[in-house]
DNA sequence: CGCTTATACGGAACGATGTTCCGTTTATCA
DNA sequence: TGATAAACGGAACATCGTTCCGTATAAGCG
């Protein structure tokens, strides 16, 4: 894609080794048009029409294709756009709770990001190599943001502190996945009770207090 | 969709109520039809074009309308399809091979299959009600396949006899996910050692004796 | 502030694809 | 063999992805 980097400023550059910044109506109609798709994917699936995208944004088809030649990279573009905005509402959510609750809380809105982006990332496996370099970003935005979430409940402690954010992630990520029989899955609330199984609690460390970083 | 049920004798009936069976030339067109759309969307995806599948079928677009309105009910009928080939290839290597060897075989053929469907299930999740159904016919279908290769490894004394199925398929299932990092998974190898795992052995015993379906 | 230029925009135009429709063909059965 | 209902084929229409180029405008400069 053609744009990657976002500036310490807020400014967008080209990646294309050029430093010269977008125009300020190019940047204008960047993240318009990927809050639009962002809108539009949710409410028609990944494959709605470009010119539908085009039209919420209150842009041209022709804007679409000039900042992401290819379908994929508005996906791909969508998708870091949302991992961003889950992982900053980490620290948002530190400021606003007691440690505990903001890691609940977190917990939850890291299960309807999951939940939501299931469309697109099962058209991600499809993808062609724009989709290579997302798995490892997903990785570098959540795994220090749950981080700081289990640091400062630890310190306030309330829970233990040997939980690893990258097995957490990825086991709440299983969980939300559909099962193999028809019913749907409660993730929510299974995800409540694995976070619940972190905590420190006196009438439970005989069963819970074991490392569940064994074997 | 309108053709679910295959008659004991193999002729195709409609699922609306109606009990005539289909004409002659409609029952060839249609296993034309399916064979043609697993060909096409193995090469060139699912999103291939109606076109290319009917011209390699030898029929025209409408033959494909008639059959199939919606084209997830194409993309149901080649996954049922498949099922059904998978599935009967238990029951053809347990009459050449010895059971533990048919296993062996099985397992490896139950790996492609789900590698090879995996962009088949991709869009399933997308897709409308047409695919509710499918899990379910997966399931049907595959655990008594597989369960018949138990028995008779078991009846041979090769197998442990408390294998469960279902559990045995979804976890080769999970082993063929991708990875989220880059790294190609060496699935056929790891399902080897899954199967390996439980097979009778005296040296072993002290280990892989316990019962896998504890906890 | 006005001029110049590179940058970005918009939307018509083109080709490809999904989907429908109806005149024609063909299997079935009496 | 002839009547009839079922099925076929592919042209026709609608929609969508993608390209292209004349126009508009932001940025830099005197």
């Amino acid at each position: 894609m053609l744009l990657d980097d976002i500036e310490t400023d807020g400014s967008l550059t080209p990646a294309d080794g050029t430093s010269r910044p977008l125009r300020a109506d190019a940047q204008r109609n960047l993240s318009r048009l990927v809050k639009s798709a962002r809108d539009v994917f949710a409410t028609a699936g990944v494959d709605a029409p470009m010119r539908e995208i085009a039209e919420k944004a209150g842009v041209g088809v022709g804007t679409i294709y000039r900042h992401f030649p290819q379908r994929s990279d508005l996906i791909a573009a969508v998708f870091r756009h949302e991992v961003d905005a889950c992982a900053d509402d980490a620290v948002a959510l530190l400021q606003q709770h007691e440690p505990g609750e903001a890691l609940d809380r977190w917990m939850q809105r890291y299960v309807d990001f999951i939940v939501a982006k299931r469309g697109l990332a099962a058209s991600l496996y499809a993808g062609g190599p724009a989709f290579e370099a997302l798995p490892a970003y997903f990785n570098s935005r959540f795994e220090p943001a749950l981080q700081s979430l289990l640091d400062a409940a630890a310190a306030a402690g309330e829970l233990r502190a040997d939980a690893r954010p990258h097995d957490l992630l990825r086991a709440v990520a299983s969980l939300c996945m559909p099962s193999s029989n028809g019913d749907p899955i409660p993730a929510r609330r299974l995800v409540a009770l694995l976070v619940d199984g972190l905590r420190y609690r006196a009438s439970a460390v005989g069963l819970s207090g074991q490392q569940y970083t064994e074997s």
